[in-house]
DNA sequence: CTTATTAATCGTAAAACTACGATTAATATA
DNA sequence: TATATTAATCGTAGTTTTACGATTAATAAG
């Protein structure tokens, strides 16, 4: 390198990393991976945090592609987007099933 | 919740995947993961920053534990931290490998 | 139609992250 | 011993993240 840029497995793990590098968005997926039906206005009841503040890393979360939201009415219902979460699964998967080797120090 | 706590996968998730969310930090782990030698000061030379900024990522990346360093003479010599490395590996698949349902709505 | 509820967005402050050059400490070499 | 090399740390900008309250837009209920 030393040239400008990074390879695109990188890229692409770095983002989906920072999606998940907030304890208030790993709850988030927890809970959408937990209900059976997708909660909306009550992901904000179960974080300590405002409305506003959930409503952005919502956003963030949405942005990465790990959700997608409908609206219902009043309402907005959160799902895991199974087609973006297994790509992140894939990568991160093959990311860490990489062989680590016996190496010659540490 | 409301109280002012996460569970503590989502907190010890979190504070790994904050590890890699940036492409230089990924890519010092594909260099550790790729060269049967651990580098050491190649690891500046194969990336696109400062010296001190490599310093900088390989610093987080020691405090997640994610890596190890050795001083070897002049120049040091990191490794993956196998032991944490599989830690990391193990949330993350049990994080992912959780099934995701059939919701009602999205 | 008016009022209430829900959730996104705006504005903003504080903290954390990212990057760099300069400096420092340690070891190696001449 | 003097000089070079390596890598951590310091100081410091500029940017991004995180959080909040206030406001807004949309729908539902009275």
């Amino acid at each position: 390198m030393k040239s400008p840029e990074y390879n695109s497995t990188a890229i692409t793990l770095a983002a989906f990393a920072k999606a998940l590098a907030h304890p208030a968005r790993v709850s988030i997926l927890q809970l959408l991976l937990k209900k059976k039906s997708c909660i909306c206005g009550n992901i904000v009841d179960e974080l300590p945090l405002s409305q506003s503040t959930v409503s952005q890393h919502l956003k963030e979360l949405k942005e990465a592609g790990l959700i997608k939201g409908e609206i219902d009415g009043v309402s907005v219902c959160y799902c895991i987007n199974e087609k973006v979460w297994n790509q992140a699964a894939a990568l991160l998967q093959g990311f860490f099933s990489t062989s680590t080797q016996q190496n010659s120090c540490c």
